[in-house]
RNA sequence: GUCCCCAUCGUCUAGCCCGGUCUAGGACACAGGCCUUUCACGCCUGCGACAGGGGUUCGAAUCCCCUUGGGGACGCCA
């Protein structure tokens, strides 16, 4: 691992002690797309030994907000992925940021741009009009650093044309090349004087000791810039890591504003979202981690291995697209895995949700433990437990087509009378019953006695089995909705 | 449009860097079967891919080039 990313000519970074961060901006929820990158940031931190921190990208007052912020933190949290020092919030830091541009300036490596937006607009436009690619003139440039009475101005990069970078090194990419047509002078500074996203990457980076900057593939066009910046600022450039982006089922990257198409798939662009479906936290975290990187033909890995086998050297280079299947069976895998005991406290929000009144112990817990091999997320999972709720309010008229025949009647009231009489709970007593029913009524074909009463039970002909069923319920709930079966019947 | 990136089953991928062991392996999904009181779980089997074309080589999924396809980026957003 080590030597592959030598390889790729790091030697700077690589001696520098790990320190990686997640930057999202508290614009909304925490993106799928955005806890893929912050996932890697942790399990590259976590193998090295290196620190996970957080900076929280709120420079757009506009739009940013304190409950995004909580909501992200707290997404982050349910997930398991723990930061180490307190984070960062770049609408704290505008001294830092006002300071590296004034020295920046007074080096003459940016000056004052007087241009007004309108000009600035229209340029571009003319340019595409033309079919050319659209750069910044360097009009200011030209003027000399005398602008002080011409109005407000922006604060420019003085790109060193004469100098600049054949390319750089990616760690997942390899090697980019940077061309310089791409480059102009762009803006570190607004007119109100707060700095842009290109100018405050670099400096919280380089602040924060940044080592490794892992990010999504978006970004690779920026890092020419923040190169430049680096340089200009005589700091040492992090290592750089674009990862895949994270595609919807049409292949493009996910977006927020997709939302309703993707829900109809089993799919969102919202963290979240996942938990409320039912998610467990470790199956989307497996999932989104194995999306874009492996480890041979290994498909599940628990925390602990995650962050022994992790490293950026098996981090694949195309974009994956969610598949809902995958991530299902995932969760289906770990719900089994989940201990009985603690899966009922899972579970039980999601019956509230359903308004049901749930006392936390046993009979919730063998409930869960019936179910979890059945289920694939907790809301299927509350759904089938809804049988030891509520008695049916009706019956699966397939299933009574098949199995309530002519004999139905007489069946159920066998059963009902060894409902009545036998210990429930002694579920291997109540299979040998059923079995002799079985054999003097139906040829010894237990499904022939099963069914009847499994659909008198839950209005259904799928459940756990019949006899964990007949125990959990219990012996008066089990006679009531026997009787209600055979009320059924006689009307019909 | 320009620049950048990507390209193995429908999807996620192993293999590619260090050509032969690949009649290309695994997983999800799908189909069939086994197990079975139903439904699931589990187990077994099957279906299914090296985008195309040129090179290089005794030999290419693996190296090079082109084409095609897909994606991303082109703001006083982040």
């Amino acid at each position: 691992m080590e030597e592959a990313l030598s390889q790729v000519g790091l030697e700077s970074a690589m001696d520098r002690p790990v320190r990686v961060r997640f930057a999202p901006s508290p614009t909304g929820y925490l993106h799928v797309g955005g806890v893929r990158t912050a996932i890697f940031n942790h399990l590259f931190a976590r193998h090295h030994g290196g620190a996970f921190l957080l900076r929280i990208e709120d420079t757009d007052r506009e739009r940013s907000t304190d409950e995004a912020v909580e909501q992200i933190l707290d997404s982050l949290r349910w997930l398991g992925i723990d930061w180490d020092e307190e984070p960062v919030f770049q609408s704290r830091r505008a001294e830092l940021y006002r300071a590296h541009l004034e020295r920046l300036l007074a080096e003459g490596k940016a000056y004052r741009c007087t241009c007004k937006p309108e000009e600035l607009d229209a340029k571009r436009k003319r340019a595409v009009a033309e079919k050319r690619t659209y750069k910044y003139d360097g009009t200011c440039r030209d003027r000399g650093p005398d602008q002080a009475d011409r109005g407000p101005y922006t604060v420019r990069f003085k790109t060193p044309w004469e100098d600049l970078p054949r390319s750089f090194d990616d760690i997942v990419l390899g090697e980019i090349p940077i061309d310089a047509e791409r480059l102009d002078d762009w803006i570190l500074a607004r007119s109100d004087g707060s700095p842009t996203y290109n100018f405050c990457v670099v400096v919280d980076d380089a602040d924060m000791g940044i080592s490794h900057v892992i990010r999504g593939n978006d970004h690779v066009d920026n890092t020419p810039r923040q190169l430049l910046l680096y340089r200009a600022l005589a700091y040492t450039p992090p290592a750089f890591a674009h990862m895949p982006l994270t595609h919807g089922p049409d292949g493009s990257k996910l977006s927020k504003r997709r939302e309703a198409e993707y829900r109809a798939q089993g799919i969102s662009v919202s963290v979240q979202e996942y938990r409320k479906m039912g998610y467990l936290p470790h199956a989307l975290l497996n999932y989104l981690t194995r999306l874009g990187w492996s480890s041979g033909d290994q498909e599940i890995f628990s925390r602990r291995e995650l962050e022994e086998l992790f490293d950026l050297g098996a981090v694949g280079r195309s974009a994956g697209i969610m598949n809902p299947d995958k991530l299902k069976w995932l969760n289906a895998h770990y719900l089994k895995e989940t201990p009985p005991a603690e899966l009922a406290g899972l579970l039980a929000p999601f019956l509230r949700e359903r308004d049901v009144r749930v006392e936390p112990g046993e009979r919730l817990v063998r409930i869960a433990e019936m179910l979890a091999p059945r289920a694939r997320t907790l809301e299927e999972m509350a759904d089938a437990a809804m049988v030891f709720f509520r008695a049916p309010e009706t019956y699966d008229p397939k299933a009574v087509k098949k199995w309530w025949k002519a004999d139905a009647a007489a069946i159920l009231g066998r059963i009902r009378a060894v409902v009545a009489e036998i210990d429930l709970d002694d579920e291997q007593a109540v299979e040998q019953a059923f079995r002799e029913l079985a054999d003097e009524l139906a040829g010894g074909k237990l499904g022939k006695v099963a069914q009847p009463v499994r659909i008198a039970l839950s209005g259904s002909s799928a459940t756990p089995s019949l006899f964990s069923v007949l125990s959990v319920l219990g012996r008066q709930e089990s006679l009531a909705r026997i009787e209600r079966a055979l009320d059924e019947i006689e009307r019909a």
